[in-house]
RNA sequence: GCCCCCGUAGCUCAGUGGAUAGAGCAACCGCCUUCUAAGCGGUUGGCCACAGGUUCGAGUCCUGUCGGGGGCGCCA
């Protein structure tokens, strides 16, 4: 696990302690009055005459300790220029404090930089979290479209910044491969019916990637399951392994078929459910291996009929049961929700019985999630006895706190068409805490109100149910991405086609690596796609929607952002061969570096790269990873500008050739940081565009 | 009806409650004998949808209106 640096090496935080310091010293001193002062936000200034920052904390704080904002400024500023870190500071307009930094101070901190190296952008945290993060996980039915993409995208950089920030993070994909879900049943009959030469059924599966899959299909009953059952047997031999040992069964099931029937037979007479697991398995493979290329890895890829198989569905709808939070009595609560989420009135709709209902048919089992603040109650076993999906999802949100051990929270990233969804999975892992008896509610020692008696028998109950909605909502934080419109020609280019097709995100890779690098590897284009479709994606706020511009994507031009922030780490790695060359080093730090480098634009360039362990601690705290874009770019532009006014290679003047060098191989760390939190490539070398 | 997101330059979008609202693209003008011109500098371009409110201060927070997108299953 790696280290990180102490955040108060870092220029902001460092100021900010500063003055909170020598507010104290004015207070205790009796200059100031004593009094809560908040902490001071440390901001960029927009022009040179107000210095390198300021800082609002006189404004902020003044009216509460009865001074005129002004006048707290001038104190603050009079005892902070007594201090070697400032060479001016000035009180403007309402009362901000501008500070101009010393230059060897703030040079000084490239060494800290440089010593940092690769962990440069990493910080510890006084209070690490350990996260799981599930992200991406779509029904294996299909490839990872370019709409998941952005998830991916998003998911994987949030989890980098999370972990780069100090805590412990574990990446999670969540399988849907449920025996009851009606989708992965059509998607399996519809391979079937390809396999058969049978029509595909009316809202079935029709895309090319079906017919892949049946084809795949076909020639594994081909060649037979043995080799996959010798896998299984070796593996499970080692211990324990659910997923295995229930294709090893299936597997076995198909070769008797094949030894019976033959190879034509066995597919005829193969049960669904086997067809399903072949057909969801290869699909899983697949989306695996285009995560895989666009930079997504998982720490778990985790099976959701693994949980049924287990038992575990079972025994914590059972206690949801006991804890009286789930029942089968015959009706459904509703909420009508007046505008703020206020409860105007609950509707109980009693269900209909069915006369025509054959034997075996069980009263539906609710989970009463409108105790939680769900506008409905969710089903959690039919009628006829099948469990739904929200029933795996609870015990699958209680089994996910063991991955990392004892995590401390969940973070779910969902697509916009799961914003529904947010509530009843509150609702879940409330109902869970309660019935795990983890919620401890102090009583408000309010009587029922009308509404309140509708949904609970006594104010405890009510207080109880609160205060579990309260902590699921901190326990389990759901993330919703916007949708992303793909721009084709100046036309929207539908994800799902009317053929059935899909626009998968490996063929956005390809697309866009055809046409940037025409000449390159296989691996060379996918690298180029991966590079570009994740740049774009993180480029926007993942909460707001956006075009993606598949044209400007594919172009290999100025145009494109992704080329020109990479381009600037091309140019630093060339500079500093160059300089090898000449018998300068870039990575050796000399003690007056702080003296030489006093250019405005070497300034910029060290304020700019110093600035990236605050962006990433500020990223992880409000999950905003697309400011790392932005930050990139702002990063790429400083150092162009400083290319331009400051030579680096001068063998006349070695020394401030060492120091600019040094600069470089900073702004080289920087932009190697932040390009792995956004999992692009760092490019050594770009060709020219002419080539 | 309710929920979520959005409305900022011609286009796509940034913008911690702070000072004169920014970038890329598009348009125009400059800069390669010198470390990669996939670069740099400059010009043009704005009732931050509208109306109230909170605040010393609002593009940012609150309420409402208008407009756009998405969601509200015993599907997942």
């Amino acid at each position: 696990m790696a280290k990180g640096i102490p955040s108060l090496t870092l220029i902001r935080d460092s100021l900010a302690e500063t003055i909170s310091t020598q507010i104290r010293q004015l207070q205790e001193s009796g200059v100031l009055p004593q009094g809560t002062v908040r902490h001071p936000e440390i901001q960029d200034t927009k022009s040179a005459e107000h210095g390198d920052f300021a800082t609002n904390v006189a404004m902020v704080s003044a009216k509460g300790l009865g001074v005129n904002p002004r006048e707290m400024g001038e104190k603050i500023a009079a005892a902070l220029l007594n201090l070697p870190q400032f060479r001016q500071v000035e009180v403007a307009g309402p009362g901000f404090i501008n500070m101009f930094v010393d230059q060897a101070w703030l040079a000084g901190h490239m060494v800290l930089v440089l010593q940092a190296g690769t962990e440069f952008g990493r910080t510890e945290t006084a209070a690490p979290q350990r996260i799981n993060v599930e992200f991406v996980s779509v029904n294996p039915n299909g490839p990872i479209t370019i709409g998941s993409g952005r998830g991916a995208a998003y998911g994987s950089t949030l989890c980098n910044v999370l972990a780069a920030a100090g805590n412990t993070v574990h990446r999670e994909y969540y399988i849907n491969d449920g025996v009851n879900s009606e989708q992965m049943r059509l998607f399996a009959e519809s391979v079937r019916c390809l396999l058969l030469g049978n029509a595909v059924p009316e809202n079935g599966y029709k895309g090319d990637y079906v017919m892949e899959v049946a084809e795949t299909v076909r020639r594994m009953f081909s060649q037979g399951f043995h080799p996959l059952i010798a896998y299984s047997e070796k593996v499970l031999s080692e211990g324990p392994h659910p997923v295995l040992a229930r294709h090893l069964e299936s597997h076995r099931r198909l070769q008797n078929l094949i030894e019976t029937h033959g190879t034509e037979g066995a597919i005829s007479h193969a049960d669904l459910g086997d067809l399903k697991l072949l057909a969801e398995t290869l699909m899983t493979e697949a989306q695996s291996a285009a995560l895989s290329a666009f930079g997504v890895k998982f720490d778990t890829w985790f099976s959701e009929q693994t949980l049924h198989d287990s038992g575990q569905v079972q025994s914590e709808i059972d206690t949801l049961e006991k804890a009286q939070v789930a029942d089968t009595q015959s009706y459904r609560t509703q909420l009508k929700l007046a505008k703020g989420g206020k409860i105007e009135e609950v509707l109980q709709e009693q269900q209909a019985k069915d006369e025509d209902d054959a034997d075996g048919v069980e009263p539906t089992l609710w989970l009463r999630s409108t105790k939680f603040g769900d506008d409905m109650d969710r089903v959690l076993r039919r009628r006829d006895g099948r469990l739904t999906y929200i029933s795996s999802d609870v015990a699958y949100h209680w089994d996910k706190f063991n991955r990392p051990p004892n995590a401390d929270k969940l973070i779910t990233i969902l697509g916009p068409d799961h914003h529904g969804y947010i509530g009843r999975l509150h609702a879940v892992v409330a109902a869970l805490l309660v019935a795990e008896g983890m919620v401890k509610a102090e009583s408000t020692g309010e009587p029922l109100g009308d509404i309140d008696a509708k949904l609970y028998s006594t104010p405890e109950e009510r207080d109880t149910c609160h205060a579990a909605l309260k902590l699921a909502r901190e326990k389990l934080e759901v993330q919703i991405y916007q949708l992303v419109r793909f721009m084709k020609d100046g036309k929207p280019a539908p994800m799902r086609k009317r053929d059935g097709n899909i626009y998968a995100l490996i063929d956005l890779m390809k697309e866009i690596g055809e046409a940037a690098k025409p000449n390159g590897t296989e691996e060379e284009k996918l690298e180029v796609g991966k590079d570009v479709a994740r740049f774009f994606y993180l480029m926007r706020s993942h909460d707001t929607t956006f075009d993606f511009d598949l044209d400007l994507a594919a172009r290999q031009s100025d145009e494109n952002p992704v080329f020109y922030v990479q381009y600037a780490h091309a140019r630093i790695c060339s500079v500093i061969s160059k300089a090898k060359e000449s018998g300068f080093q870039a990575d050796s730090i000399s003690e007056d570096l702080a003296s030489r480098l006093t250019h405005p634009a070497e300034l910029a360039l060290i304020k700019k790269i110093c600035d990236l362990p605050w962006e990433v601690q500020r990223c992880a705290q409000d999950y905003g990873v697309h400011r790392l874009a932005t930050y990139a770019i702002e990063l790429a532009r400083t150092y162009h500008a400083f290319y331009d006014q400051c030579r680096v290679i001068q063998p006349e003047q070695p020394e401030l050739t060492h120091a600019r060098l040094a600069l470089c191989e900073g702004v080289k760390i920087a932009l190697r940081s932040v390009f792995g939190l956004l999992g692009i490539s760092a490019p050594e070398r770009m060709e020219s565009r002419a080539s």
